[in-house]
RNA sequence: GCCGGCGUGUCGGAAUGGCAGACGAGACAGACUCAAAAUCUGUUGUCCUUCGCGGGCGUGUGGGUUCAAGUCCCACCGCCGGCACCA
């Protein structure tokens, strides 16, 4: 008897004929399902036992459908462009092109290891000039249709290393690499107007089978609100000044207002002694970091001096500056109304300004408000004719109200901005635009595209800010394309969502050079039913691709205006104590050594059997032996059966159907780790039938574990006498009523606690159930009977008193 | 601060309100072996016990609902993640 199977040796004999004979067919006929794993950044660091986790979920998932008769679009491709490759390419004096095309053979050679169905026809590279010519062409029809635009926005600078950093090399404040402190830099920088399309992001999220905290987080970031602009006179000038607030029904009790320091009325609004004051405020918020702005709790302001006039009640209330009112925000002054807000309540405890209470839950005034009722719900009071209405009512009315009188209008809100869409760096997709002195911003003709990057050995960044492209004179200069001016191009670079926002549109047609995607291809093939991948990207990256799948369906390039339907988000694998796995950490575990130890098989169960796949798991090392030892057992215990001959008995018969329906519910549940338990269990009940496991059974159990172990499932069922593909099988389906036991042990529990088991026929009476286990309790039953219970199937529980 | 998620043996983890600890790891004992590894068998929450059964206690803490709570409700503690002055 053989004591362990030959891994080596089976893995690589199915993966040369997966080659050859492909399982997975698109015979135009099987409905499609297209499963998705978020392309990987192919970093030279290679791929950690984590990475694997995404890849076997979604592969599991892929040969299931593969099994239900899909034809499974499962590609994968390489996110290339990005930061780390640039510094990697600096740091050794190589093109970022070679590093970078390095780390995906690199890369490949490890995920083809998963043994995954990938469909390597379909692999496409975000920098590849074929794929990211239809990134240009995107960027010029955002551009043309007014969703485009420049603006001067300030971004991260090291004045010590003279370059601009992304967030992500910003820590503390401090650069990431030198450790100095971060400043601010104004550059012209290319924006998305994703506003634009902030309402459809949010509502069209009712859509979409996502996880709830995913769509939570993207409802957050969105940030819609609706309120009302209302105008203050300022006292003594004609100037307004216009707040945006959310609670236009408390506009009675408010009693002074808030400007940002960066207002632009905020200098002039400056009176007499407090001019000096004031100008110091401004000029303090001006230097302060914004991590700095944000780390003071403890509200700061001070007095311009200036009054406006609350519009409704004529009231004269003063004008402080403070930077908790944010400049880029509503319109970065706000009505404050100290009764209701706890930031309003902070501001004026802190400057003794006066405090109204205008909403009461009991129609009375509170003396001495310790906290800011910021509930809308009560009655009105010291609000004039609006006393007496409640607020929730009036909240939803107050906007209209304030429009009708002329000194507002209703306005909904977004927290989102625009997306700032142009890098100072190399490594990136150019921006196709020409600057032209005469006729303004340019595209490139769209017969130019794609604009290539042009080879050179330099690619620092300048120390002005610029993007190293801005040094490359023979890239800079051009001729306008309208006027035929001498023009400049732009220097500044996509940056790495660019590519990751529209790339799964272009997996089904990798090869098209005359369009983005064929129409005819998106509509059989697309959108993305299954989505796998970390949750890091829960916000920007699937909100960039939301947003570029509506712009695109709105052009008619596409049908669909949600790119994903179903999203599964894994957890990370951790080393020992939850610690992220990293090089510097030093307790990165590779699979490389494991597929060769144990096999892909095993690796792939142990990815599976770690624990729920929603959640992060620790590595341990030595969990794989279990694993292993189960798929040896496996082997084992279907070869010895093989020849037996054995009749499938009633017992075999219902483990069957019980193994398909266990597996097939904990598999639709993604409850994977429960699904490879499973296997073991009925593994373990097969190996102590005395009588042995029938043909049928071996084959059900075969085919099940095909999807988690698919070499040894293969090569089983080649052993149990097929020439075909044990892929080619039909997923099995559960017959309930073969399932059902005959008999069933019931606990018989007296006042909660369990006393005696009993077996009764599956079928038996309550009845008769009840009588067979008060024998069974007899001596527990003392006092009298109150209650008697029987959940069929389950358990007795007999209440004495 | 707010919003999520989580808290169960030595460890990873199982449990549609119905026998807590499935499955696996580890440990211990035994078989095989000259020996070890591998493999196989058994034991493995905890306490009491007359060691024969049996019984008590146990899912972060305190309360509640229920015939019955790891699971539902309330309050709290701890860890992880997200957002963080958004008017």
């Amino acid at each position: 008897m053989s004591k362990s199977y030959n891994h080596s040796y089976i893995e690589e004999k199915w993966t040369k004929n997966w080659e050859e004979h492909p399982i997975n067919v698109n015979d135009g006929k099987r409905p499609k399902y297209y499963c998705l794993d978020m392309f990987p950044y192919p970093s030279g660091n290679g791929l950690h036992v984590g990475h694997w986790r995404g890849y076997v979920i979604s592969d599991v998932w892929s040969r299931y459908k593969i099994m239900n008769g899909h034809y499974v679009i499962h590609p994968m491709g390489w996110d290339a462009f990005g930061l780390p490759a640039e510094n990697y390419a600096i740091k050794m004096g190589v093109q970022p092109a070679v590093s970078t095309a390095e780390n995906i053979r690199n890369i490949k050679k490890q995920i083809k290891k998963i043994a995954a169905v990938y469909d390597w026809d379909m692999e496409l590279n975000t920098t590849d000039p074929k794929f990211f010519k239809w990134t240009q062409w995107i960027f010029e029809k955002l551009f043309e249709k007014g969703l485009a635009y420049e603006k001067e926005m300030p971004i991260n600078w090291c004045p010590s290393c003279k370059t601009g950093l992304a967030n992500e090399e910003v820590v503390d404040g401090k650069c990431e690499r030198c450790g100095a402190e971060v400043t601010k830099k104004n550059l012209k920088q290319w924006m998305l107007k994703i506003t634009e399309y902030a309402d459809r992001l949010l509502d069209d999220l009712d859509k979409l089978d996502w996880p709830e905290k995913v769509k939570k987080m993207q409802t957050e970031w969105i940030g819609r609100s609706f309120g009302a602009e209302v105008d203050f006179q300022i006292d003594g000038r004609d100037e307004k000044i216009t707040v945006y607030t959310t609670r236009p029904d408390t506009l009675y009790g408010a009693t002074f207002m808030v400007l940002a320091p960066e207002h632009e009325l905020s200098k002039s609004l400056a009176t007499g002694e407090q001019a000096a004051e004031v100008e110091k405020y401004i000029s303090d918020a001006a230097n302060k970091s914004n991590v700095d702005r944000l780390q003071g709790k403890e509200k700061t302001g001070v007095f311009t001096g200036s009054y406006a006039i609350n519009p409704l009640n004529g009231e004269k209330i003063p004008i402080w500056l403070s930077d908790y009112v944010l400049a880029d925000y509503g319109t970065g002054a706000i009505m404050c109304v100290p009764a209701h807000d706890d930031r309003d309540f902070a501001f004026a405890k802190k400057f003794g300004l006066k405090i109204r209470q205008v909403i009461s839950k009991d129609g009375k005034e509170t003396d001495d408000m310790e906290e800011a009722y910021t509930d809308a719900s009560g009655t009105m009071i010291n609000s004039g004719e609006w006393n007496g209405m409640e607020s929730a009512e009036l909240k939803v009315k107050a906007p209209h109200i304030v429009e009708e009188k002329g000194f507002g209008r209703a306005k909904k809100n977004f927290k989102i901005r625009d997306w700032v869409f142009s890098r100072q760096r190399y490594w990136g997709e150019p921006i196709p635009i020409i600057h032209c002195p005469k006729c303004g911003e340019v595209l490139v003709p769209e017969d130019e595209l794609p604009l290539k990057l042009p080879e050179v050995d330099r690619y620092e960044p300048t120390g002005t800010g610029e993007s190293p492209l801005a040094a490359i004179d023979s890239f800079v200069n051009c001729k306008c394309p309208k006027c035929g001016s001498d023009a400049k191009r732009e220097t500044n670079t996509m940056p790495q969502w660019a590519g990751s926002s529209w790339y799964f549109l272009r997996y089904v047609d990798v090869n098209n050079d005359k369009e983005l995607v064929n129409r005819e291809k998106a509509d059989r093939f697309l959108p993305v039913d299954m989505y796998i991948g970390g949750v890091e990207h829960a916000v920007l990256h699937l909100l960039y691709s939301r947003f570029w799948t509506k712009f695109l369906y709105d052009l008619g390039v596409i049908g669909f205006d949600e790119p994903f339907i179903k999203l599964f988000n894994q957890g990370m694998i951790t080393g020992k104590n939850g610690v992220k796995m990293s090089k510097s950490k030093g307790n990165v575990v590779s699979p490389d050594d494991l597929v060769r130890d144990y096999g892909c098989d095993s690796l792939r169960l142990y990815e599976l059997f770690v624990g729920p796949p929603e959640l992060d798991s620790e590595w341990d090392e030595r969990g794989i032996d279990g694993v292993y030892r189960f798929l040896c057992k496996a082997w084992n215990m279907v070869l010895e059966n093989r020849e037996k001959q054995v009749e499938p008995t009633k017992e075999l018969l219902r483990l069957r159907h019980q193994l398909i329906h266990t597996i097939s519910t904990r598999l639709e549940a993604f409850s994977l780790n429960t699904v490879v338990s499973g296997f073991m269990e009925f593994n373990n009940k097969f190996l102590k039938l005395k009588g042995g496991v029938d043909r049928e059974t071996l084959e059900t159990f075969v085919i099940l574990l095909a999807p988690f172990a698919p070499h040894i499932s293969e090569e089983l069922w080649q052993e149990l006498g097929h020439e075909t593909s044990v892929f080619a099988e039909k997923w099995p389906q559960a017959d309930t009523e073969a399932m059902k036991e005959d008999t069933v042990e019931i606990p018989v529990q007296v006042n909660g606690k369990i006393r005696a088991t009993i077996e009764v026929a599956a079928d038996a009476e309550k009845e008769a159930v009840l009588i067979a286990a008060k024998e069974a309790v007899a001596d527990k039953l003392q006092g009298s009977v109150v209650k008697e219970i029987y959940v069929p199937g389950k358990i007795v529980n007999i209440v004495v008193k």
